[in-house]
DNA sequence: CCTTGTGCACCGTCCGGACGGTCGACTACT
DNA sequence: AGTAGTCGACCGTCCGGACGGTGCACAAGG
């Protein structure tokens, strides 16, 4: 079985997700991760310091991300835009949940700028000009925006991710 | 003064935006608005109600929003990539005020999703083509990203505004 | 002209329940 | 024996919502 404390993080994401910040309360997070609440405590001393530990989550799963990245410009563009949409494995899943505490926990804004950055760090090394690194990496929040508001992936996007692709070619 | 109504949904938005959705409690949100939480309840028959009024005042928004936008193609992305950054204006306030409901309230992803889509409709209308149209609203919903996450407008992205529309002139 | 009635807008209090957090006791490993 | 980890009962607080009541506007009836 996976630390207790790693536990405890995977049932507040799970909460986080399917509930929202509402339901995201010490007893529930605690019952999901299979630990009373005097159990979480010990490992977390309050609910801020919980939210605190899933953004460092958040922030690992940012610098493995960027270490990925291809160092060709298509390469790099492909990576990111397709990156931008997908809600599958892990790290996705802990984008997802942190992104639900950014009205309820202040310091979550901050972090999550941070992260988007650290993601875009790879394609401003692959891509040589800023202008068109910042393009790629604007198209993709946007898709991402999409994808965090639940529109699935359109034939339409998979057409605009090849016109940017191209874009590269001219640049 | 302004009808009570009114006054309510403007005292949600200021509570929204000031202490987050775990913030915007009844009490706080009657106090704000000079009334009693009796009153309240009297135009707002429960918390969910009160946030489908929110909601309701975007939809107003983005239906006005779509009516202003420029007939031709490079004034219709100038004023969509504009507008996706400003947070100024009853009316940003009032989407800013709803972003906070997300995570909180279910029906506001589905609700949000069709407002961004109303904006985009005149960017549709304007440029014939639909993938520069897609490709445009991406880049202007992913400046509004980050214009969320507290990022101001930076000369970089003064410049990405340029090539977007250099591009138009091609297609 | 006045009074009786009707309904809308609003008020203030109360309550059940849930929440964050504390504490002392227990267990298991070293 | 000591310590890290876990438990579950408990406390004070706050929230959403229900409820009974108040006052005003306005219209009908005498």
């Amino acid at each position: 079985m996976a630390p207790t404390r790693d536990r405890i993080l995977d049932a507040l994401q799970d909460v986080l997700l399917e509930d929202g910040p509402g339901g995201a309360t010490l007893d529930a997070v605690a019952e999901r991760a299979g630990v009373s609440k005097g159990g979480l405590l010990y490992h977390f001393r309050s609910k801020d310091d919980l939210f605190e530990g899933l953004l460092d989550r958040l922030d690992a799963g940012g610098a493995a991300a960027d270490a990925q990245c291809p160092p060709d410009p298509d390469g790099a563009a492909r990576w990111f835009l397709d990156g931008s949409q997908t809600a599958d494995g892990p790290e996705e899943r802990t984008l997802l949940a942190a992104l639900r505490l950014l009205g309820t926990y202040p310091p979550a804004s901050d972090r999550m700028a941070r992260y988007l950055d650290d993601w875009a760090a790879g394609l401003r090394r692959a891509i040589g000009d800023p202008v068109t690194a910042r393009l790629v990496q604007l198209v993709g929040d946007g898709l991402f925006l999409h994808a965090l508001l639940g529109s699935g992936d359109t034939p339409l996007d998979a057409r605009v991710k090849d016109a940017v692709r191209t874009l590269l070619d001219q640049a």
